[in-house]
DNA sequence: ACTAGCCCCTGGGAGC
DNA sequence: TGCTCCCAGGGGCTAG
């Protein structure tokens, strides 16, 4: 799913990409998840205005913020994108077609429109897991910007650029992990603000710390040995210190991998990242934990209703 | 103000 | 082989 580094890394690659691109056309299956600044865009009406917004702008820029994409354009408006769980952008070269034939699992009795890569089938943009295309944004260059997304949990907005932050998506964001003006003293200022907050739940709380989310939080406290459920208030500042020097360095290598290709999450070519061959918690339950000397095995457990994978013979409980 | 829990969604995997 | 059931979970929302 994506979090920090997946968004981080597609906002990046496609900054490279989308500036001085115009937007020709703009499709969409999936009226229900497209917003109009607070107004949920429920119905078709609400998609032609959204489509009027987008339709011959050009892009400024693109950018992240916590995990939603921002896409800039040149008439005012921002484009927000939050993947959620499995939503990724692709880009390329892709073709509307109706009756289509089949991609993947697609049943064959399939008789709705569909996008499909104009890509030989050698293209990562074949991957199954990108043929859930629900909108797509079509450049004056014949390539076109798509959102896959399998669960549909994936939220398209846009705002006005410069009140883009009063809304809730951004509004009560915490600060950005990676920055460089954030210390632990900031870090620590923050974490506090939950001190009877279970250490992992309060990472993940985006309004403390912006772009954390299951899979690295597990990997920052496996890392440096502190149970997910200890309460912040209990933990000693010097290992406050560790963790966020852990989710800093966690973070970067998350990034250094491309992401986490776990799941759904594709780069905007449709490769994988590979951060996934390199947990040591997330979803290794079971597994002999590889710290070394500890003898533990990975367990999971339910908090707050997510899963959180942890070593309970090296991961110290304080209470 | 707080938190626990439900909800959205659907492919994939496990079990029979 | 094919059916059913359960799981994944970010974040919005509601009930307590």
């Amino acid at each position: 799913m994506p979090e920090l580094p997946e968004v981080h890394t597609t906002a990046q690659n496609l900054n490279k990409i989308l500036p001085g691109l115009k937007i020709k056309d703009v499709w969409s299956d999936y009226f229900s998840d497209l917003y109009e600044g607070k107004q949920q865009v429920k119905n078709k009406k609400y998609f032609q205005r959204f489509k009027k917004d987008v339709v011959g702008a050009k892009v400024k820029r693109v950018l992240r913020r916590a995990k939603n994409v921002l896409i800039e354009l040149s008439n005012g408006k921002t484009i927000l994108i939050h993947m959620k769980m499995t939503g990724h952008l692709l880009y390329g070269r892709y073709l509307l077609r109706k009756n289509s034939p089949k991609v993947g699992k697609i049943p064959e009795n399939w008789n709705k429109e569909i996008w499909i890569p104009d890509e030989s089938k050698e293209s990562p943009l074949w991957d199954p897991y990108n043929r859930f295309i629900h909108i797509t944004f079509s450049f004056s260059n014949g390539e076109s910007l798509v959102l896959s997304d399998v669960r549909k949990f994936a939220k398209v907005a846009i705002f006005d650029s410069d009140k883009i932050f009063e809304f809730n998506d951004l509004k009560k964001i915490g600060p950005e992990p990676l920055e460089e003006s954030f210390k632990f003293l900031n870090f620590k200022r923050q974490v506090l603000k939950k001190p009877n907050g279970k250490i992992k739940q309060v990472l993940m709380d985006q309004e403390i710390i912006a772009g954390i989310g299951n899979i690295y939080s597990d990997e920052i406290l496996w890392l440096v040995g502190v149970h997910p459920v200890s309460p912040v208030s209990k933990i000693p500042s010097e290992v406050l210190k560790k963790i966020f020097l852990a989710m800093k360095k966690v973070l970067k290598k998350g990034i250094d991998f491309g992401g986490d290709s776990t799941s759904d999450y594709r780069t905007p070519d449709g490769k994988r990242g590979s951060f996934q061959y390199h947990h040591r918690a997330y979803q290794k339950t079971g597994s002999d934990c590889s710290k070394p000397k500890c003898e533990g095995k990975i367990s999971k457990i339910k908090i707050f209703g997510r899963s959180a994978h942890f070593c309970a013979t090296h991961q110290k409980l304080f209470s």
